[in-house]
DNA sequence: CATGAATGAGAGTTCATTCAT
DNA sequence: CATGAATGAACTCTCATTCAT
């Protein structure tokens, strides 16, 4: 019996992908850095991806299940809108301040084209639920209506943001500004 | 640096470089496209800009400059902070649907470590004013009190994030949609 | 040199070898390529055979025997000369257009330096007789006395060429063809 | 004004890979080498030809006019069929024997697959006349009458496995031997 | 100043061979 | 013996930069 293919290594390699392709973008990767970062040979790699395309692709598409994972916790549903959203707001703030890597890696590829578009279509079904819930919020006249697609990048556009200026200049939210933070995502959706 | 020769050549260069740049990252830009793509050749190049790198540093400089030029045009200055900021709202809204080249290649060189630290400082300097004018408004109690940091990442986050939704979907906003999104955009921050 | 394991895998890898071979020559042939196609691992292959070039050595040194055994065919054994020659020539064609990979084979492969010169030596040896029967005929003058190297490579480069033809043309030739060809061969080197 | 592109520095690259070609086949040769042995960049290389496969099929485009230039020589035309056939024979043999690479490359190259069908035909167009002569020649009750493929096979297999078994052995036909090679060739076809 | 051919270091990918299982 | 995952040197091709014209 040979080895067995080591599925704790394709994480491995994720993993490192992750780290190096967000300072660099998919032209400055290099596979061979990809390897020492994983800890592998060059040629290990391509036992897992066949090529660099194929390895962003995947590293995309588990980024995106993992983000909707915790979006979607079902912690996080509670008896009305406004409490759900804002677990929700504070769970992706939360995630986003923890593993930037993969809010920024996200990001960047949605609109780089290097993604396959039936990749990019499944990861979006992947929040249809979350479409559903804010129209559900609109029908009941909590928040106001407008496209949900132009809410979620409000919402999304400015908590990104926020955490790349905190990231940028090391700092972090004291309570009440997090608070405050959350207040503005608020009141700008809320009726 | 440039060198003092043809302006006019110096600013196809920059043109052909917003318009690779973006589709491609730094490391994804080839000289030799840049050059073909501004009708010259590729030595040429080399006379006006003695690296790639300097190119894209010269190109966020002016990029910065312009966009300062339009967030603080005297044309948008009104009597009270309520107006003027409605009017830089939408004349940056209107710059980056127009010219999203230069929103997405700010957006995407701010964090990357390329552009030269004294030109992100020279390019942040141009916005002291923005802060300014958002500290004199939470000091008559207009917007909330929280870092004008995290307000403008806010505010520009949310935006950048709507133009690059409607973009992708080919769409543009209603006049009342534009309305709305502004309104979030106010709501969000004022008291 | 194969060490002496399973003697039925030996020769499917000498068998799965030759037919990928002759498609791309000794650098286009690949140890993996050459392990599925003998339906064994690639470790395996390397039980057998040290490396690939004693599996083309081992490879050359076969066919070359079997190319031996068909010319000196005891079948082929006449009461004179002419008919001799006539069934060797005969028994060598139809092996050449049967088993066309191993007349291509040891062609390519005969001026390649990548024959180990004792295997070449040996193999050559294996015709020695031949070198005695053409000899024989020069003596007794029934063929023409040239260099029996030269009269071998005239008889030979010939009828292999007219064989690549006709498999490049997925052809065969005709009885009254096959006999005007054997006389070509036989009108060249009759005295 | 730029540098020039060179003309010569095409034919450099040419001659420098059919000197390695022919002892590693395509895929044992290494551009690096076929640069080195030109006398350039591996880049440069890249300016002449896009890739490996342009540049051999450019190869064996120029070595096969070479040769139907050799073959058609107005020199060789003469009074009747046998002395021009011989002419050509003698022609042939003298090129082959001065630049076997030619030889051996356009035969390895010929059945490999490797080289652009288009190209194969405009090549087999240019041996077109050669097909005429030998019609003529059998309409004319000279040569016997067998398809001419396989005249031209049986021919040119012989004269080039000749030419190989001399290069191998490091030897030169005498005068006498030369002609009885050409009495070979001519009494196999002859009426 | 302008040109584009030339350079060569460096990137992605392949594959002969090894070795843990 | 058999397996196939792992290795890393080597190969093809690219591209920032230089420089002869």
């Amino acid at each position: 019996m040979p080895k067995l293919k080591d599925s704790t290594k394709e994480a491995q390699i994720r993993d490192a992908a992750l780290r190096l392709v967000i300072r660099t973008g998919f032209n400055g990767l290099k596979m061979a850095e990809v390897a020492k970062e994983a800890s592998i040979a060059t040629g290990t790699l391509y036992i897992y991806y066949t090529d660099k395309e194929s390895l962003i692709n995947d590293l995309y598409h588990k980024t995106k299940q993992e983000i909707a994972a915790v979006v979607f916790s079902s912690d996080y549903q509670a008896s009305n809108f406004y409490e759900t959203f804002r677990n929700m707001w504070l769970g992706y703030y939360a995630f986003c301040f923890q593993k930037p890597e993969k809010m920024l890696f996200v990001e960047q590829f949605l609109y780089s084209g290097l993604i396959a578009e039936h990749i990019v279509q499944e990861t979006e079904a992947l929040f249809e639920s979350l479409n559903q819930f804010l129209i559900a919020g609109q029908e009941q006249g909590i928040i106001r209506t407008l496209h949900v697609e132009i809410i979620k990048a409000h919402i999304q556009g400015s908590l990104h943001e926020i955490v790349k200026v905190l990231l940028k200049n090391k700092q972090q939210l004291a309570d009440g500004e997090l608070d405050q933070c959350f207040d503005m995502a608020w009141n700008s959706i809320r009726k």
